[in-house]
RNA sequence: UGGGUUAUGGUGUAACGGCAGCACUACAGAUUUUGAUUCUGUCUGUCUAGGUUCGAAUCCUAGUAACCCAACCA
């Protein structure tokens, strides 16, 4: 019974391809701006990219999008790079269309040579008003029938710098009352006199998106080229050129981008996050970037996994933030050390044990062996967590309560015997009695309580900072909803936990572990710690059937 | 009022004229020294109206809805 697997649209086409002969091996390419750091949708992309490549036996390119020299700025270079290789991905080369500017600009002469292109000394405003709308055509610009060398002198002279920015635009000749806006004589070069991040002032003026994209496909000689559903109406362009240009023919196929809920996916709007200090950086932990998730303690295993599930259509999706927690949660709960930290520690003393005696107890690392085990020291009083305890238990209450029993995980198990408070009537200290025979590991049985609660020794105990994050965006769709999307920015997306007790044992702890404080959720040290100066993020909390079955009675 | 694209449970995604399946979510239960994990089970779906066919999510016709296109952005 050998179940079998359904590929995705694009698998199809390219196993078609590949049956038919129409290609011996494929080639992908990733193609960002660098404009801005990476998000997760740039993820999904990744890994289809990659991924079909791989698993077709192909490979693919990356290829920085470079054209605007006045948005991009090698820090994107950089990061976008760190982070395809974090997910785990390897380019077979890097590339820059601004490596192929002096192509492109014999294509343009190419172009203007078949009287397929000319120089327009329109403003963009005179452009625009001559473009039409949707509905109407447009109208053809006064200098669309210029000779064919005064275009190509008009050209030379653009590159030559003898003209401001904005004074002339080089056009493809196509058609202005063609039903698709893209077909209407679109700009393919600009004057920008601008300093570009790699080619530096080589160049003023530069090819647009249009005249760059396909072309370099067809130099790479990419076989699929994969872009989201908004360049549809851009293939028509797209084949265009390589047609008019007689080049290789490179295909683009398109697939729906990635939308999620309670955040927000366009570089735009991430940026503003950013400059308007909604967060504190690009790789903020409630960020949806690549580098975010990798701060906040996400694992490449668990995106891939996620774009996996996901799967690639080309119809509009916002898929559920859980989908993406699920696939995080799967892979952390296999690796993440068990540890215990108390984050709102209230005082249990335990009256019947020895004062000043410390025991050295010996805790699982987690429920699978290969974890190991470790030491941890009790003592007579610990710090617990304060919603561990209640004066009036309600019903189904595991934990502690006047007269009730919990375990101390790893170690004994402990009667509530009285507690004090202050007169706020806040609890301040809890007091219970152990019984030395239920100490973990020793094989007693008389002791069957509910429950089992997380605690850290008073005199050994470290502190912490812990960063909980809550999702950024109060909606589900924020981009959808009336008005200014930021005025659905959660304020309690980040809650500080200035003083957190930790056992002993995390002072050893790395940036590359992952661990879980039991309990209470999935942490990993912050690049801002330091030694002597513990701060944890939390990566994601546990599900929490008890707190869901609270809500749900009140 | 033009052109393009897409419609399958709450959310994603399968089916390629032949039993609407899988995952997430939600809910219920079992196990548990994490109210976690694990295990078992339950609920919910083919945009609408016609037609073709022994048989339609799939083919045809007509609607409806959503998204994209009028940057010298990508």
């Amino acid at each position: 019974m050998s179940e079998e697997k359904s590929l995705n649209f694009l698998e199809e086409i390219v196993e078609a391809d590949l049956a038919s002969g129409k290609y011996k091996f494929i080639l992908t390419r990733f193609p960002p701006e660098p404009n801005g750091y990476l998000h997760i949708g740039h993820a999904k992309s990744i890994c289809l990219n990659f991924g079909l490549a791989a698993t077709y036996g192909g490979q693919t390119n990356l290829r920085f999008d470079d054209t605007n020299p006045v948005t991009e700025d090698t820090e994107y270079v950089d990061s976008i790079k760190e982070d395809i290789r974090w997910l785990g991905f390897h380019w077979a080369n890097e590339f820059y269309a601004s490596d192929y500017f002096d192509t492109l600009y014999e294509y343009a002469v190419t172009l203007i040579k078949k009287g397929l292109a000319y120089v327009d000394d329109s403003s963009s405003e005179e452009i625009a008003k001559l473009k039409g709308t949707p509905t109407e055509p447009g109208k053809d610009s006064p200098y669309r029938n210029r000779g064919i060398d005064e275009n190509l002198r008009m050209f030379e002279d653009m590159k030559a710098g003898k003209y401001a920015d904005g004074e002339k635009v080089l056009r493809a000749k196509i058609d202005m009352a063609h039903s698709n806006m893209l077909m209407r004589d679109p700009i393919i070069y600009r004057i920008k006199h601008a300093h570009h991040h790699r080619t530096g002032d080589t160049w003023c003026i530069y090819p647009m998106y249009d005249f760059a994209h396909g072309q370099s496909d067809s130099i790479e000689r990419i076989t699929h080229s994969i872009c989201t559903l908004e360049f549809v109406p851009h293939r028509e362009l797209y084949d265009w050129f390589i047609e008019k240009l007689g080049i290789f023919p490179s295909h683009q196929y398109e697939f729906a981008r990635l939308n999620m809920t309670y955040t927000v996916m366009s570089k735009r709007k991430l940026l503003q996050l950013v400059t308007e200090g909604h967060v504190t950086g690009w790789d903020d932990p409630r960020m949806p970037t690549i580098s975010g998730f990798r701060r906040k303690g996400y694992t490449p295993e668990s995106i891939r996994m996620f774009a996996e599930k996901i799967g690639v259509a080309r119809r509009e999706n916002l898929i559920d933030l859980s989908l993406l927690e699920f696939c995080l949660r799967e892979d952390l709960n296999k690796r993440a050390l068990r540890v215990m930290a108390v984050l709102d520690p209230v005082k249990l003393v335990i009256t019947n044990y020895e004062e000043g005696k410390t025991e050295d107890l010996i805790s699982e690392n987690g429920p699978d062996e290969h974890l190991g085990t470790r030491h941890v020291p009790f003592s007579r009083e610990l710090w617990i967590e304060r919603e561990d305890f209640m004066e009036v238990a309600p019903k189904k209450w595991f934990r502690l309560a006047p007269g009730s029993m919990v375990r101390l995980k790893s170690a004994y198990v402990v009667q509530c015997t009285g507690y004090s408070k202050d007169e706020a009537g806040r609890v301040t200290e809890i007091q219970c009695e152990y019984f030395p025979e239920s100490r973990s590991g020793s094989g007693s049985t008389e002791f069957q309580v509910k429950g089992t609660i997380h605690w850290v020794s008073v005199p050994h105990a470290e502190t912490a900072e812990v960063r909980l994050y809550d999702r950024l965006f109060k909606v589900e769709n924020p981009a959808a909803e009336e008005g200014d999307f930021k005025e659905y920015i959660n304020p309690d997306s980040l809650q500080v936990i200035e003083k957190a007790y930790v056992e002993p044992s995390l002072l050893l702890a790395t940036m590359d572990d992952r661990y879980q404080f039991i309990r209470k959720g999935y942490f990993c040290l912050d690049k801002e710690a330091q030694p002597g100066k513990m701060i944890f993020n939390r990566t994601a909390t546990l599900k929490d059937t008890w707190v869901k079955q609270q809500s749900g009675e009140s």
